[in-house]
DNA sequence: GAGTTTGAAACT
DNA sequence: CAGTTTCAAACTC
């Protein structure tokens, strides 16, 4: 905390006061003097290349837990290709602040530019702080956990020359407020509008979490959070004469006529299929959490809004929005379906990218296909030892037939197995215990859904007994290893049993490192999609931002509002499991018993 | 571009 | 927690 002075910045009141001695320390730790004003570009003298780094990962970090080690978050995220929506770069102004809380407005919602992470992204944003160092909140780079890069700011301490300090200033913002680097617009499980034509029951809000305090601007400018972050004021807010509420004229008026407002429905759609496939609560870049209520962000496949309607969908009546409207102002519904969520009465519905790669009967199958994998491995061990059981027994004979001399050696020999079997005992010994483990350990296991054979099959490690009874369905396994047996059959099964831990384990990895694949390919469309049709849109209402397929024009209809669709991948479910099981191991389509059908089911 | 307004953040 | 101050963005001219 030596560095605590350099987060203690301008001492409150003394500041203005001091405010030339503050400096001029401030002056002698960075050697620089920025005080002649805005610099033209890097004023901070940044040498790096440094991109804003996307730091998204604060925000999200701090969205997912606690933070332990705050100032961890806000490191540079730079090997990651990850994609996020910026706006395009118009004027100065209209950038996009990477922080959730200040996406542009509808009225200038710059349009926004998908990048990629690798170089090529453009900055998001530049601040032009003079007072706080860049390391405070009032700092749109530091609150979006970026550093500065390329801004206009003046004795800039956000940036890597200045880590320790900027580490100081996030503890102290941490302190001060935990969820200070969250997202401030989050959408929560809330729920009052009726939603049984979505697709799922719960409902989800989309809402400031702290609320506005705004007393003068209506809530219809940019200085108000909400408005900027494209939602409507919720009870959180504690606003005055707000008119940011379904149903408000002054806001329709505002929208009305405005179709450049669809942009920002374009980014929030692009953005939100983009990084906001990991979860609602994913990433806080800021357009992700633009919406509108009443008016419905679809991030997904089946993109249904209306840019007009969703104006017609506001409530009629009251103009005056109540300070707490929540109850009379369904905000946002967002209807939450599996991984899919809904918001709103149209049907814009956010999808995980794996939504459509995986699904519950593609699971069964898999599991299946693990569950022959151990009994497979299980019985190729047992034929393995078995005819390890008949050499050493053979050996044994001939070793009883030679001399008295090797007959010693041959009870040396014989010692040893007993031994080994006295381990195969107690390693039978230990298996037998646990069958009766594991109805104890039936206590953990999941009640009311009594775990499957397979299931159990696949607990290689808490269940061997079980595992290598129901793993032979011939019995194979069972044979020649009981407690008796001179036979080195603790070896044999701890092997099988690592045979089959082994496989089991192989094949899933390689089943979710195709799963990963898949994602990645839907990812890497979903993004192109969207940076394409960023960058193409025209008409924005008409075209919005169309189905990837775009040779399929019947499809266009539903995305014909200016709303990415995201395209699921080419591969079916069940294909992609398919694929990802059979084709991790051709051996699995050898196994006896199981179906060899050559059409598209599923081959193991 | 300068000045004003605004509301969040910071501080008391 | 409320009131005040500081701050930077939004806005206006």
């Amino acid at each position: 905390m030596g560095e605590s002075e350099g987060s203690e910045f301008p001492p409150k009141k003394q500041q203005q006061q001091s405010e030339n001695a503050y400096f001029q320390t401030k002056k002698l730790a960075r050697q620089l003097d920025f005080t002649q004003g805005v610099l033209p570009d890097h004023p901070q003298s940044q040498p790096s290349p440094l991109q804003k780094p996307p730091l998204l990962v604060s925000p999200a970090a701090a969205q997912s837990q606690p933070q332990p080690h705050p100032q961890s978050q806000l490191q540079l995220q730079p090997q990651v290709a990850e994609i996020q929506v910026v706006p395009q770069q118009q004027t100065q102004q209209q950038q996009q602040p990477v922080r959730a809380v200040k996406p542009e407005s509808p009225k200038s919602t710059p349009i926004p530019n998908i990048e990629l992470k690798d170089g090529t992204p453009k900055k998001q944003r530049q601040c032009n702080c003079k007072h706080s160092r860049c390391l405070k909140l009032y700092c749109e780079c530091f609150a979006s956990g970026t550093y500065c890069d390329g801004c206009n700011c003046v004795n800039c301490y956000n940036n890597v020359e200045n880590e320790a300090a900027r580490r100081e200033a996030v503890e102290a913002t941490l302190e001060r407020n935990p969820n200070a680097f969250r997202p401030k617009i989050a959408s929560s499980p809330h729920g009052t509008r009726d939603s049984r034509e979505e697709t799922g029951d719960g409902l989800v809000f989309v809402k400031h979490n702290k609320g506005c305090h705004c007393k003068k601007s209506g809530c219809l400018k940019k200085y108000c959070e909400c408005f900027q972050a494209n939602i409507l004021c919720s009870e959180n807010c504690k606003c005055m004469d707000c008119k940011n509420f379904e149903g408000s004229e002054e806001r329709q008026a505002l929208f009305h006529g405005d179709h450049g407002n669809n942009m920002a429905y374009i980014q929030q759609a692009a953005n939100a299929a983009i990084t906001g496939a990991i979860g609602s609560s994913g990433y806080a870049s800021p357009p992700v959490s633009r919406k509108r209520k009443g008016q419905e962000l679809f991030f997904g496949q089946t993109v249904k809004d209306q840019s007009f309607d969703r104006l017609g969908h506001f409530q009629q009546g009251s103009h005056t929005r109540p300070p707490a409207p929540s109850s009379s102002l369904p905000s946002n519904p967002v209807a939450r379906a599996g991984n899919a969520i809904t918001l709103g009465p149209s049907k814009i519905t956010y999808r995980s990218l794996l939504a459509d790669i995986i699904q519950p009967q593609d699971l069964k199958e898999l599991c299946s296909v693990l569950v022959v994998l151990s009994g497979e491995a299980a019985k190729t061990f047992s034929d393995q030892r078995n005819s390890m059981e008949k050499r050493v027994e053979d050996q044994r004979e001939t070793l009883l037939a030679s001399s008295t001399q090797e007959r010693l050696q041959s009870h040396k020999d014989s010692d040893a197995d007993k031994i080994v079997a006295n381990d195969c005992s107690s390693a039978n010994h230990a298996d037998k215990v646990g069958p009766d483990d594991s109805s104890s350990d039936g206590a953990d296991m999941p009640k009311g859904r009594p775990m499957s054979p397979g299931t159990l099959e696949l607990m290689c490690d808490e269940q061997d007994t079980m595992l290598m009874a129901a793993a032979s369905p011939n019995g194979l396994m069972g044979h020649g290893c009981n407690t008796s047996s001179q036979l080195p059959c603790g070896q044999g099964m701890a092997k099988a049993h690592a045979e089959q831990e082994r496989i089991v384990l192989t094949k899933f990895r390689d089943c979710l490192n195709r799963l990963i694949t898949f994602g990645e390919i839907k990812e890497t469309k979903c993004s192109s999609l969207a940076r394409t049709e960023l960058g193409n849109q025209k008409d924005p209402l008409s075209n919005g931002i169309a189905n990837t397929r775009s040779g399929t024009g019947s499809q266009r209809g539903p995305f014909s509002n200016g709303i990415v669709k995201v395209v699921p991948p080419t591969a079916k479910p069940t294909q992609m499991v398919t694929s990802i099981v059979s084709t991790s191991g051709s051996d699995l389509q050898k196994i006896p018993g199981l179906p060899q059908n050559g059409d598209n089911k599923l081959k193991y």
